[in-house]
DNA sequence: CAAACGATTGAACAACCGTTCAACTGATAT
DNA sequence: ATATCAGTTGAACGGTTGTTCAATCGTTTG
């Protein structure tokens, strides 16, 4: 009887189970690098912001505004949401505009929105 | 001029935007609900777990096998995915399986997963 | 150039979150 | 009933993270 060196006790419950599981799931990196994605849309905050920029391209103040947070706050939060390539940004003189990067963020918070009604 | 009681230092960029903005865009109730929902896919153990579920129904054993994991921190995030209503469990015997709850969740991962190949 | 303003950045603090450890529940078998 | 095993739960610890505050950058204007 083979004994694995990692669950529970002593041994496995079901060793076929665990070594297609194994086999067949996707590798922890991908998985690592897609929960990231998912955390960046898992604020209330940064979901105002993308609902915000998905009715218009706003500059950073008004952003703030709409929102009633500091454009500190914002602007951080705004960083996060540019490395994850969720929105983009133009500046304009002394304004820096911000819109959605692409149409396919707009599914994901559908998507989830769809799981939410229900 | 009408000045908002909310923005940075005096007064509103774009007041016609910002209205706009803040009578077109969701409820921050609804966001949070949606972020909510969002964060708990935004973790890698838990992104591992549905990976994992994804191939076949597993015992809470198993999917700490699998993973590398202890039953307890697996315990903790399947409680975490159940209130979430992503997972749903069934008891046989002494050991609690684990499957998917809908198919939604499928078409979650694999919208992030696209994002993520670009 | 200097002042003003929109925006960004870094440090610091508090709140949140994931893992560990230990105690406990529920079910099966002796 | 007692023991054993799968699983859950709560407290605690450490790491992460969002907001605040102050200082700074970039651009425009006087």
């Amino acid at each position: 009887m083979a004994r694995g060196e990692f669950c529970c006790t002593e041994n496995v419950i079901h060793e076929g189970a665990v070594a297609q599981v194994r086999a067949a799931m996707h590798e922890a990196a991908a998985l690592d690098t897609v929960a990231g994605f998912f955390r960046v849309l898992g604020d209330g905050t940064r979901m105002r912001i993308i609902s915000a920029l998905l009715v218009r391209e706003l500059c950073v103040c008004d952003i703030a505004a709409a929102l009633g947070m500091t454009k500190s706050a914002v602007s951080h939060q705004l960083g996060t949401l540019r490395a994850a390539r969720l929105v983009k940004c133009r500046r304009e003189g002394k304004s820096v505009f911000y819109s959605i990067a692409d149409d396919h963020v707009i599914k994901m918070l559908e998507g989830g929105l769809e799981h939410v009604h229900e």
